[in-house]
DNA sequence: TTGTATGCGTTATCAT
DNA sequence: ATGATAACGCATACAA
């Protein structure tokens, strides 16, 4: 429709056509309160004239502020329904009028920290670094250089705020969830490999509901190994199956978990709930909605994390953020394996 | 360790550090050919001991090249799986030493169009419009305005580049490798919904493909309903399994879809890949190596579509990118169900 | 209320 | 080979 603006006008061009000082399209621009309604009333005009765009890049020169906040994330793709957590972050960030710029780095320390250099050469507003599983985080000083907040994980002497899952509270939960229910004898089959937060809260919190309540028997726990993926609750689920007090619900503490255990019953034809209950951890949306009967388990607040964590890292209004340790909750999804 | 270096120093400071112009510090930033060694080492040293970080924003006033490409994408969070199309484009984006902006629109088109006129703002040196499944597009007028490459969708006019998944081809090579190992009754569960091209092309290829062998039946033909989640594969699996001429093989044209149609044939004692063999399509990763037996299928090329789309970009070295229309293959990912 | 001038940190042009 | 200087587009202090 229009001719050729190839959108190359400047603060100043739209000042002459509009007659006015280029210092008055800038305050116009800013909505500062002392400019007449007629004048903003001609700029206006003339910005829509113009079609003018601001540049942000000028505009970051004068301000030192980028409206960009980094977010680096160690595994993406590896537990894919995480990226809530960007979704959540990126959302927040839009609300305040602010951009996202994500890098993946696969677990690549030395890509972790190229990446916070190369957000501090654009100046970002802001730092967010988001583990994909509970753990404690390793990251250069110069994360220090601007604010930075942590999802999922925590730096060795706490000196950055963190949010995190309450592993110990959503355990304890489940496993009160369960009691509740008349379940007496709950085994627990537990996540392997290196999330040790996840491993040691969630055991605890079970192991407190079950002695709360007299009801802790070691018998009914099943370490996790380190096959991945869930791959060990298949035997796992067996062995709980094989107890001569054999357990009338099991906690999973991880929904892949519950998938192989589902499997274990399955074949031994087992009911699900009506002879076994089961509780997954996770909410990992592919699995327990794909499961038969759907599994009721404990959603993890990736969503939620992402959010504190950009509305924490920005209501701090420039000033230097308080290192806190958060923890939030994790939902009980109610389906129907219990 | 360090004192307090408040990474405040500019090109000037470490010019006079140096005992150089301010002009060399920026040749040797540069590679600039015509520069002393000698210089250049005093200035190195001068840029290590400053601990010198140059500013992106004053590089991009000068040069009008911000090295951040956008990213919008219509559902991250729907199909999760999809987010390696995400994961592609930054690591072809990171190979070129540039960062990227991301922004998810939830399918809302206001947030879209804002979305690019943000990134305008921000200069941005392209943007890659991505959708989550295979449809058409509708994008302001101002994408014009900049490099754009669109994925898994096109536009009206074929305006701008794209790339999409090669559906016809992977279903015609799906059934073609159903038809190689022996069967000849294959049905076909395909997918409801709006992602028309998807279903469109799926049919058409298997079509092709059993037509080729005359082996056509449209009585083996189900037509996806509108439940989303693969929700109808069980009740068109039973509907196939009816038949008086039952099929061999079963090609589901979503992964989701294979998952119930398992839950179909494991109730009717039916027995895969022995009795009927399942293929799916998707490679959706948290359910195929879920199911018992691993699901066979053919794989979306998303972390492929996010790599060709930025190198498809970076490559145009500032010229108009040639609108082409991509189709990239879909592999086929061998397991147990065939 | 509004116009003018200055400077943010670079790169590029022009001398030298 | 290298130093001085202008200009990129904007926000702000200062003048009017």
């Amino acid at each position: 429709m229009s001719s050729i603006r190839s959108t190359k006008s400047t603060i100043r061009d739209i000042a002459s056509h509009a007659g006015v000082g280029a210092g008055t399209v800038s305050r116009v621009l800013n909505n500062h309160p002392h400019v007449s309604d007629s004048t903003r009333a001609k700029v206006l005009k003339a910005i829509e004239e113009l079609n003018y765009r601001p540049s942000f890049s000028a505009r970051q020169m004068r301000t030192g502020k980028s409206q960009v906040i980094g977010f680096i994330t160690d595994e993406i793709a590896s537990t894919q329904f995480a990226v809530n957590i960007i979704k959540g972050a990126q959302a927040v960030a839009w609300d305040y009028g602010k951009l996202v710029l994500v890098v993946n780095s696969d677990g690549n320390r030395a890509i972790e920290y190229e990446a916070i250099e190369m957000m501090l050469e654009r100046g970002v507003d802001g730092i967010i670094y988001a583990s994909m599983f509970h753990r404690q985080a390793q990251l250069p000083d110069s994360i220090h250089e601007v604010p930075a907040v942590l999802i999922d994980c925590f730096l060795p002497d706490r000196s950055l705020p963190s949010v995190v899952p309450d592993e110990f509270g959503a355990a304890h939960e489940a496993t009160e969830i369960l009691i509740r229910k008349g379940h007496r004898r709950i085994g627990l089959i537990n996540l392997g490999g290196e999330a040790k937060p996840a491993i040691e809260g969630r055991l605890a919190g079970y192991t407190a509901a079950m002695q709360a309540h007299g009801l802790y028997d070691p018998d009914l726990i099943v370490h996790g190994g380190d096959e991945g993926a869930g791959r060990h609750g298949y035997a796992s689920a067996m062995k709980l199956m094989k107890l001569t007090e054999r357990p009338t619900a099991i906690f999973c503490a991880q929904d892949r978990i519950a998938a192989q255990a589902y499997r274990a019953l399955h074949e031994l034809g087992i009911a699900i709930p009506n002879e076994v209950a089961v509780m997954g951890f996770d909410n990992h949306i592919d699995v327990a909605t794909t499961l038969s009967p759907l599994l009721s388990t404990m959603a993890l607040p990736h969503l939620e994390m992402g959010q504190w964590a950009v509305e924490y890292l920005l209501s701090g209004a420039g000033e230097p953020l308080e290192p806190v340790q958060v923890k939030l909750p994790c939902p009980y999804i109610e389906r129907q394996s219990i």
